[in-house]
DNA sequence: TTGCTAGATGCAATTTTTTTGCATATACTC
DNA sequence: GAGTATATGCAAAAAAATTGCATCTAGCAA
């Protein structure tokens, strides 16, 4: 990353600065960026779309995907799947799903999702686990101007 | 394929071939060997897995994706994402989903996820869309063996 | 049965996505 | 400010998925 990409990111990142601490996660420049990136665009964001905005910084492809492992670890972003054949990622944080037209991709939020009962259930039902931490929960269909086609 | 395997995989496939049929598709061995494998299985596998038993009989792995294509698209299959970097597949059917753990990959299944509900509410909350065809419930954690370490 | 045709397959090549190794740089601790 | 564990960049490779095209075949109709 070229070194006023370095500072800019390192001034701005107060926000970020705390939770990538609280994680046990050091602070760089390149995982602020990444982070402040999800949190604009506020949809899941492939790796290409993100290295749109980290690589004219200087970032490397590489310290994307690393970074994305080590802050999906920590529960600071989440890694959604919307069957476009590679990961998509968001920023954690609020309770919502998702909602992806399988002809055009289109994605709308839900929330709402009840899916706290859901994995109290299932752990209850299952005899091998011990702890859920994470859960995926996307419904496929299609938009209304697909439907039509 | 192989003449023999086609032979008998065409004889074998009777339950399968129905079901082929009624979605407008064509019955071929290789469509009748995925599915097969599929549901004896009865988890879900990855493509590798699903051609350790495809290619001795001669099928070739890009059949195997376009079948896994094509029969998702009719929905007689399931992409299932474990979170291992490639995608998964199962037969559709039955309503269950997955615990998955995120150390050591075991999966376990778990029925009544409610999510017919969760899916009404959802349209209902929706503006964009017309419908659901599919969902994808995916709850993710730690084995009681891979708890302890 | 036979022949026809749309659709499925095999093969080779390619593209896309993700991972790895290693040398260098840097965030954090003291 | 120095030391150290960790993150980064670069190059390379591995893994996953797709494409083009020639051939084959399942399903249909004669």
């Amino acid at each position: 990353m070229t070194t006023s990409a370095r500072k800019k990111a390192l001034q701005q990142g107060a926000p970020f600065r705390d939770a990538l601490r609280s994680v046990g996660e050091r602070v760089t420049p390149a995982r602020l960026a990444l982070l402040r990136v999800l949190k604009r665009t506020r949809r899941p964001m492939s790796i290409q779309a993100i290295m749109r905005d980290l690589e004219p910084l200087g970032a490397d492809q590489v310290t994307a995907y690393r970074s994305l492992h080590a802050l999906e670890q920590k529960g600071l972003i989440r890694q959604v799947d919307l069957r476009h054949g590679h990961a998509h990622y968001e920023l954690a944080g609020s309770d919502h799903h998702h909602l992806v037209c399988l002809r055009c991709g289109a994605v709308e939020d839900f929330t709402g999702c009840g899916v706290d009962a859901m994995a109290r259930r299932a752990l209850k039902q299952s005899r091998q686990f011990a702890r859920i931490t994470q859960h995926a929960v996307e419904l496929f269909g299609y938009c209304k101007r697909c439907e039509k086609k």
